[in-house]
DNA sequence: GTGAAAGCGCTAACAG
DNA sequence: CTGTTAGCGCTTTCAC
């Protein structure tokens, strides 16, 4: 092993060529000639040449593409991230998720990591910012925004339709004969707009008015806590609801705690719905009723659009992935 | 806005000062007055100004630490995430993660990219890898590795104590009268040694020989679906176990949906124990007995060895963390 | 204590 | 189709 490391020039003089020319080799440009390109590559596998990520920041791309996650905690997240690394397996990229925490100062920070790291493009997974900042983030890196509805011209989103899955569990505890029908969402300190859990609510909301029924919300946090917490609260009430539908299933599994300790039966005395359809939800012993939104599709879709945008497009576009229910144990007839 | 991004440069002609001076009050430097040290600190704060790490990179650290994760799934890394973030979250240094997936090849492909991009250090969980390219990868950027016994001198250890928890769950179920308990492990197909699986199953062996019984074990693997397999195999023998010990929590949780589908009640028929106490296992319809290993403790660790070697010793460390045994409702008396 | 200048490894013109 | 050259923004001797 010499000393340092093995550069482009070491490469350039065991080929008999110019730094230029293996520079094109190894981005695959155009105007090599194919004994240029044999000469080249072999020159690479001998001396094992691997391109120094950030002397390629300084000109061109770093072929990183960077993820900020809000919540490491939330299991809904592995599979966005499947999907993701999924779509860019057999591309140049490489995906580094950055922990940016709940908090807007920590997001923000992680944010401004990745870009000072040069990142290609950033994926941003429910950021809780303005759209200000949103905007200025875009107008300097290609970003697309998992999460969040309404979108704006400077970078794509991806989207469950909330309202719709929403609805969807609204109907069928209707459907099951349910009127009194809890809410549990999540208290946003931020003032961000069009975050899922507030698209969810209002979804809620509005299936709730087009039966004619009263809405009856609570807001803590889409955490286990939290949904326990604001479970807690709602079966203390006089006329005490018999569905609860948690905005996200972490917080469905509190309300099964908070059912569980109040000597309730789920689903006899209590029915229960999440939002996300984790992987425990299937298990029997939870057999928790929850909306599928399909994370992989929706990764893989953010790695799509990512892509293109960073290879020119400049058209902001807007996908929406249809959410399902998965109707299990947890839910039941009045 | 300016075209190009606020440089070095920009500060220095701003504050009436050279590069060089600008660079050394960012860095905090050895050898700035305090009027250089306002005047700069103005200049940087008036003008916006963020240090390009490619640049950094060039020269220097780039003050980014690498996270491998070997399996985003496993519901156990938050918590060691939570304790890396933790520790440096008043420092300068920034932390990302590498989806490096369960297979050898796609987590080296994950720790070459981190290394292509100048990390100043890396922290490797669980990596699935040959004692000779762990050595080599530590030979030129500073490395810990979590959750692999056996350390070498090149890097830094954090280790649960394995053998020990898996002692503990042992003596636990022997005290409750079980003699027949089967262990659910991990299959490995590469050639990597002490990892977590390998050293529980070994403490399992030795705690059941020193309780004069014959071991029983299954090779799956440490997922939902890995337990639940090994799980139908176990209970389909003609004299089946009446205690299950699976090395991960995850693994439990398929063991419990196949006594569920069986028509088995835990723990009357059966008793399950698992490894990693992971949040969902103190839901009260888990209630899961399992081992704890605070993985904020191990995370925080982690990355204060991992500075300390990158800030110069160069003296192995290996840090061994006691785990402790969480009863709950899932294990009884036979 | 401060500044001038030489690169770090690579890419992007531009010549040849 | 190939090579020469000029930087990208920063850190680091080494003079002053």
């Amino acid at each position: 092993m010499t000393s340092g490391r093995v550069t482009i020039a070491d490469v350039a003089r065991r080929a008999g060529v110019s730094t230029a020319a293996v520079s094109k080799v190894v981005r695959g440009a155009y105007g090599v000639s194919a004994e240029m390109q044999a000469k080249v590559s072999q020159a690479i596998d001998e001396l094992g040449y691997r391109p120094h990520a950030a002397a390629r920041a300084m000109r061109g791309r770093t072929y990183t593409l960077g993820v900020m996650l809000s919540d490491t905690r939330n299991p809904f997240f592995p599979d966005i991230i499947e999907g993701v690394t999924g779509h860019l397996r057999d591309t140049e990229y490489q995906v580094l998720l950055g922990p940016g925490g709940i908090e807007p100062k920590t997001q923000a920070r992680m944010t401004d990591a990745m870009i000072d790291r040069s990142m290609d493009g950033l994926i941003l997974i429910s950021p809780v910012t303005t759209d200000a900042e949103l905007a200025a983030i875009a107008a300097g890196t290609p970003v697309v925004v998992i999460g969040r509805h309404g979108g704006a011209p400077a970078y794509d989103s991806v989207v469950d339709d909330d309202v719709m899955g929403a609805r969807l569990v609204v109907d069928h505890l209707v459907g099951l004969g349910h009127t009194r029908i809890a809410h549990i969402t999540h208290l946003e300190r931020a003032r961000a707009q069009g975050l899922p859990h507030t698209v969810r609510a209002e979804g809620y909301r509005q299936a709730m008015r087009a039966h004619g029924l009263a809405d009856d919300m609570v807001a803590t946090s889409f955490t286990e806590e939290g949904g326990y917490e604001g479970a807690r609260e709602l079966l203390a009430r006089e006329n005490r609801p018999t569905a609860i539908f948690a905005g996200a299933d972490i917080a469905a599994l509190g309300v099964l705690r908070a059912a569980d300790e109040a000597g309730l039966s789920v689903p006899e005395d209590l029915s229960v719905a999440g939002y996300d359809n984790i992987g425990i939800a299937s298990l029997k012993r939870i057999s928790l009723t929850s909306v599928d939104q399909d994370g992989q599709v929706i990764g893989a879709t953010a790695a799509r659009l990512l892509v293109e945008r960073i290879e020119g497009r400049t058209r902001s576009v807007t996908s929406s992935v249809s959410p399902t229910l998965i109707v299990r144990g947890s839910t039941g007839p009045l």
